[in-house]
DNA sequence: CGAGTCCTGTGT
DNA sequence: ACACAGGACTCG
């Protein structure tokens, strides 16, 4: 169930353990999991080098070269999707990666909705993303948010408006901001669009950096046991006190999306 | 817009 | 037995 931070995490874990290695063959044991052809696209991945991993919302870009010619394959982990190096194949296996002279790289996908696509260039689909959370600018920003005409919970959980924020991401950042899940983004001044802005900041740069100091590391053979998970003010906390004004933190349901806030820190 | 769909596991 | 799960696509 990763979200930005925990991508962002899982892509720094692979540069260190597979970066500029080799790919020598590729298992897929879930053919649903590729899109397109699977023998195809694992015939085109063989060979290939890896030569960049970058992140792209909440996808992994892998960089692939194989003579002069570049091409990526374009990873989602969706809900249960993860990476594991040197880790035993189990009954969620989904694809083994045999690396030339280097580790195995083992994805695990439990519910089976994660996606591999290897294309020459980056897909249209990932283009058309709005811009990355920690590097919009707040006048950029606050224009953006007050071009749409919708409650803004699902405004951040749209990838087109910004890519890489999930369900918890934008729980918290409402609640640090103070705004209304329901809010109209119509609506959201100057004030408003600032707080939000940082609170998006603030909120995916702690969680980056806990993913960072934490002790699983997804990448090795632990990484099975789960994501970590920032500590929540509002998010899993339903009818628990908030631990700002102790008011009752509330669940509702926003673009079909279970929703919490504070009804006393978040007006409408 | 919302509802349904894809999947399997966990918690009540 | 049933609701729910951090995602995203398709359809009406």
């Amino acid at each position: 169930m990763p979200e930005l931070p925990e991508v962002e995490t899982i892509i720094r874990g692979l540069r260190r353990r597979v970066l500029n290695r080799r790919i020598a063959n590729v298992e897929f044991l879930l053919p649903k999991l590729v899109v397109g052809n699977v023998d195809q696209t694992a015939a085109r991945l063989r060979g290939q080098r890896i030569v960049g991993i970058r992140r792209h919302g909440k996808y992994i870009v892998f960089e692939l070269e194989r003579g002069r010619k570049r091409s990526c394959l374009v990873v989602h982990l969706r809900m249960t999707g993860n990476f594991i190096v040197d880790g035993d194949a189990g009954p969620h296996t989904r694809a083994i990666v045999a690396l030339q002279g280097g580790p195995t790289l083992l994805y695990h996908d439990m519910r089976k909705f994660g996606r591999w696509q290897w294309s020459e260039r980056l897909p249209e689909r990932l283009r058309e993303l709005g811009p990355e959370p920690l590097e919009i600018t707040l006048e950029d920003f606050a224009k953006r948010i007050r071009s749409r005409h919708a409650m803004v919970k699902a405004v951040l959980l749209d990838q087109e408006f910004l890519r890489g924020l999930g369900n918890i991401y934008a729980d918290e950042a409402l609640f640090r901001a103070r705004l209304h899940p329901k809010a109209n983004t119509a609506k959201i001044g100057a004030k408003r669009a600032g707080r939000l802005h940082a609170a998006i900041r603030d909120v995916l740069t702690e969680a980056i950096a806990q993913g960072g100091s934490t002790i699983i590391n997804y990448v090795d053979s632990e990484g099975a046991q789960g994501y970590f998970q920032l500590q929540t003010y509002v998010y899993g906390k339903t009818g628990e006190p908030c631990k700002v004004c102790r008011g009752k933190i509330r669940r509702t349901l926003v673009a079909s999306r279970s929703t919490h806030y504070c009804s006393k820190c978040q007006r409408r």
